[in-house]
DNA sequence: GCGCTTCTTGCAATCGGTTGCAAAAATCCG
DNA sequence: CGGATTTTTGCAACCGATTGCAAGAAGCGC
């Protein structure tokens, strides 16, 4: 069914080795037979299979990409560039849907078992452990919206959370709010803990600013939007930052069904910038992480690590910044 | 650095061959020998290479999953349930992100390097002929969210848009509206097509609503909302009848801008059901598409054509339900 | 035209597996 | 226990490519 290589040589009446020249660039062929050969793999419709080259080459620039963020509306753009850009260096993303695991050893096995060159870890709740296992097992990895650590045994690309809590602070805090709050993700979250940090650190230096805590059953608009009703029924702070949009968005309708005004009643500020934060009719205050920046960089480390495996593990944080809608007042 | 068959066989005292077969199901090994290389490969940390194994056994595993719906936030779950499915039946999903492009030799000839098993098409706004180019290279393929036709060359799973534009219209005349009309996406999208005609076709059996209609540029929130604004200017039908539910938020969100009241000034009726339609603070009353149900009906389907690929093709179309939130006003 | 260097080319081994075949071993049965 | 049958096993060829090597062809300078 397939045409081959042989095929190809046969009907141009050369070697199969000439044949192979051919297709693989810097290697010595004369005009003539790559003239000959061209045109016999044109007539036969021929392409290589990349699969069986890979076999003496040893790669088959197919990159491992595990998520298991299937439901944050952040990561179909995550998905979108990271695919484009996968394929724009000549790479194949073989994707890997985590669900509710999070023991590596099934993918690293299923990764294997498929020779992949690297694998991308994107994800913002798995722990440093499950990209380790992945270098542990010599293979190239990066962790891609991964925590900040100061001596990583993996390349970890994403945002310093901390600074993130600490803008949060700031923004509010200049936009006049006194009575503040952190509706958090879950504790267990890697992320909402930095986020906490920062933004309770920098509130430290407001002593004139009270704040509050609580934290969400989940990253998700319902866990959002039940927090915020609870919080409503007592006392709620003038302004939150929510530990992302989709728990924002929740939060906001929480606040609206309630009757109140946003930002008159209650100020709130996001983080993430999805897509769905800039729609007018939700028009979410938030601050915008650089995913294009973060894939690009995740993309590059991974190739940069395939090339030269023995690599120094690197950490490349993006800075954020506040973009300005409505969910928060005037500055006062 | 990877552990092959050799270094098992070595280790086992055994052959190749014996190695080779204790990983292939259904072939003849004692216990003895089977324990032995058990034991030696479990030492050796071996697992086989699926890449080389495919070169004799003409399988990958590897399924082609190609879209360009990487903006509609539904394709996420899609994303998530044909991962999650491909996955729990041992095969491996290769994302092909297929952005601007339209023509499928780039993604066929990508694919047939990769050797993969199937193809699934995940789209649609892809018009019949981009699936039916695998089916002329001899892959198996499936068309999900495509377009129903009464003699495909290829399988077809998804909704009748036919019926689902019949089923807005009974929806939209039941629930009392009178003017009513179609925004749909783009007129060259078949999906929009089809949804115009089961419309129109059902309002003809009501003389006493009039019907109106208008396209926007693309399945995507800016371009409803564009076309809602614009179509406020004058004499805005009652109801719409929004080619999908992202589109229909646009337009909820222009209608809400304008200080009108949804659904007291207009009724809105989206589709899709897709996860935001379904968020307090939007509350689309939609028609739901059984995504669950088509993404098991395709990957059935693949996998079926994969083991008979002279199957006859065929269509399978699910139907949808009314889903009634808040955007259409209570039925007269 | 000759000797030398530089390019091309085909052979054959190899990558990591699978599988048909025939020999060897184990099992069955009377 | 012996012969027939069934199972297990290893050999060797093969899947579709790449690549080191040595031989052959071309190109060079004089």
């Amino acid at each position: 069914m397939a045409v081959t290589l042989k095929d190809v040589a046969e009907r141009a009446g050369v070697s199969r080795s000439a044949v192979s020249r051919t297709f693989t660039s810097g290697a010595s062929v004369s005009g003539k037979t790559r003239a000959k050969v061209e045109k016999a793999a044109a007539e036969l419709g021929y392409s290589p299979n990349a699969l069986a080259s890979s076999l003496t080459t040893g790669r088959t620039k197919l990159i491992g990409l595990i998520s298991n963020n299937f439901h944050n509306p952040l990561f179909l753009e995550v998905f979108d560039r990271f695919t484009r850009g996968l394929q724009d260096r000549g790479l194949r993303p073989l994707l890997v849907n985590l669900s509710h695991e999070t023991d590596p050893a099934n993918s690293l096995r299923m990764l294997r078992q498929y020779s992949v060159d690297g694998v991308i870890v994107a994800s913002s709740t798995l722990p440093p452990s499950f990209a380790e296992a992945f270098r542990n097992a010599g293979l190239p990895v990066v962790h891609s919206f991964g925590r900040y650590t100061t001596s990583p045994d993996v390349h970890v690309v994403g945002i310093d959370n901390i600074a993130c809590g600490r803008m949060a602070a700031e923004t509010i805090v200049e936009h006049g709010y006194k009575r503040v709050a952190f509706l958090g993700g879950p504790e267990t979250a890697t992320s909402t803990q930095d986020r906490a940090r920062g933004f309770f650190g920098a509130l430290s230096e407001h002593p004139n600013v009270t704040a509050t805590v609580s934290y969400a059953t989940a990253y998700s608009f319902d866990a959002g939007r039940v927090e915020m009703t609870k919080l409503l029924m007592s006392n709620p702070a003038e302004a939150y930052f929510c530990g992302d949009d989709v728990l924002s968005i929740g939060a906001l309708s929480a606040v609206q069904e309630a009757g109140l005004s946003v930002p008159g009643d209650i100020g709130l500020i996001g983080l993430n910038d999805m897509e769905m934060a800039g729609w007018q009719n939700i028009d979410l205050t938030t601050i915008r992480q650089p995913v294009a920046e973060i894939i690009e960089a995740s993309i590059d480390l991974v190739v940069g690590t395939i090339e030269r495996p023995d690599r120094h593990p690197e950490t490349r944080l993006f800075s954020c910044r506040v973009i300005e809608r409505g969910t928060l007042r005037a500055p006062a």
